[in-house]
DNA sequence: GGGTATGAGACTGATATACTCCTATTATTG
DNA sequence: CAATAATAGGAGTATATCAGTCTCATACCC
């Protein structure tokens, strides 16, 4: 099973690029540059717009920009927008369908792992990525 | 997005309970002790048994027991023959379909991040679970 | 052989995933 | 200042997975 969907996998892309291009980018041009299919990624793009991930301006030369520094948009922002909170179970994050909370063995171990890999995916950030392309193209002149 | 099923769970609580029973144990009490769905459950240890977790024992008095010591039982064990190997992404378990496997800058963080919680879920094991339920038995007493 | 238990697997409803298509809005152009 | 082209917005769809049920065959004990 995988913990992060092709949707995520496709925003987190799409999110590296409006960083490097800071400025308004159509998505047209985003899809053909990190390979996603053009009417998916536009769905996806709406989702981070109503999020407040990105900004949108319509008409000709129009297209989506980052709302706020790809230093402050971490993955796990982008996880959580797309695919909702990360969590380990449906029962763990959810104690009134839960039932057996009081002896559950595996409550706490396995909700401190959930919280673990929610503070590491916190601490990557769209800067890095965008700051490793910079650097690979930089070296490839 | 929860990243262990219900179907694991069940498994898990299942497995915790034969571990306590140390006897063949049939699916009807198992699942009336960790209240689950008999019929569902009874595939969940279909699928165990399949895998080599439990040995099976049919007729009256028969029943479901570990194949092997709860010590050397992990969740991590049990996650991967229930619902598949655990990864960050398709995109990252499957170079042959990434396309974009050299300069990626997400392949490389993320799949660190999953080999080390599938590292913390091997090291959960479910002797764990049946001694922490036990120590509370003998503290109830 | 009768009764109790598991084994294998087909079947189903609901939800999520992955994607497509049509519509509304904006900006330039003639 | 309308027509047009470029763009975002949002409805809709096919497939897969999840969660569970049901049936029937098989093995075992008395
Ligand atoms: S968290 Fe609910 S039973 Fe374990
Ligand atoms: S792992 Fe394939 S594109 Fe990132």
């Amino acid at each position: 099973m995988a913990i992060i969907t092709r949707e995520t996998d496709y925003a987190l892309r799409a999110l590296t690029g409006l960083a490097l291009a800071d400025d308004f980018l159509p998505v047209s041009t985003l899809a053909e540059q990190e390979e996603v299919p053009p009417d998916f990624l536009r769905k996806i793009m709406q989702r981070l717009h109503q999020a407040g991930i990105v900004e949108s301006s319509q008409g000709p030369f129009g297209g989506y920009r980052l709302a706020r520094s790809a230093r402050r948009l971490s993955v796990l922002d982008v996880v959580e927008t797309v695919q909702g909170p990360l969590v380990m179970s449906e029962c763990i994050s959810r104690p009134e369908i839960c039932g057996r909370i009081d002896y559950c063995p595996f409550r706490r171990r396995l909700s401190a792992l959930g919280a673990g890999l929610n503070a590491k995916l916190a601490k990557v950030r769209i800067s890095d990525a965008a700051n490793e392309i910079q650097s690979a193209r930089e070296a490839a002149k």
